[in-house]
DNA sequence: TATTGTACTTACTTTTAGGTTAGAATTATT
DNA sequence: AATAATTCTAACCTAAAAGTAAGTACAATA
């Protein structure tokens, strides 16, 4: 093989799967985006939306998401405090991926307690 | 909220997104997935196809992936060893997610290093 | 003045994922 | 007799992720 040939298959630091996955591979990453949609949520709610996550476990998610664009954040000046998230253009854009992977447990993955 | 409604976006134990990632959600399972395609790999092979991996996880995997019917391996027995792997049927409809993934991270990931 | 609601923050501990290194098995080759 | 090739195993260790529990701020309300 030339060195100048593509090594295709070949999955190196700029393999898309592997950059998608180094940003949405956390644990409740996927999930938050897919709660939110195309909806806009408090803080609250989000929290109710997702059963089981630890306060700590959402902001910290939520922040990273902020701070890489895919989610945004309004705060208003009230008290008690008001903090809306939505997604961002790009946010959305992770939505097909949720949606597949939602598809996937609908279609392959009844019922059987797999893990 | 009567007792009887639906939990509609309540992302409870059920909930598809988080039954698809607790099987799909490791960190090298869908880039397995993704380099196998629909190919037939040698262990061998897959270990170069996945530069940074160790021995250890990529075997790791591989025997969970097996486990959960994602993946069949085929022995032959010969000296030294060989041994193939392809997907199951379960394991080439998790493409359509993996493909998803590469589309998002070509699309919107593009040169600049995020994380 | 005590309590409530909301969105966090901080400190600490535990769990899990992942990495490193070495080695086993077996036959052909040198 | 040593080496290579290939697929895997085992022991150990570290670092990152995640969980737990408590506390903060501030005004409204009771």
């Amino acid at each position: 093989m030339e060195k100048s040939q593509k090594n295709i298959g070949q999955s190196d630091e700029n393999c898309p799967v592997r950059k998608s996955l180094k940003l949405l591979g956390g644990k409740w990453t996927l999930l938050i985006l897919f709660q939110i949609n195309e909806r806009v949520l408090r803080y609250g709610e989000l929290k109710r939306c997702i059963p089981g996550i630890s306060e700590k476990m959402l902001i910290q998610e939520l922040n990273f998401l902020v701070e890489h664009k895919l989610v945004s954040k309004k705060s208003y000046p009230e008290i008690p405090p008001k903090v809306e998230y939505r997604l961002t253009t790009l946010g959305l854009n992770t939505l097909p991926i949720v949606d597949r992977l939602a598809a996937f447990g609908l279609e392959n993955l009844n019922e059987q307690p797999i893990l």
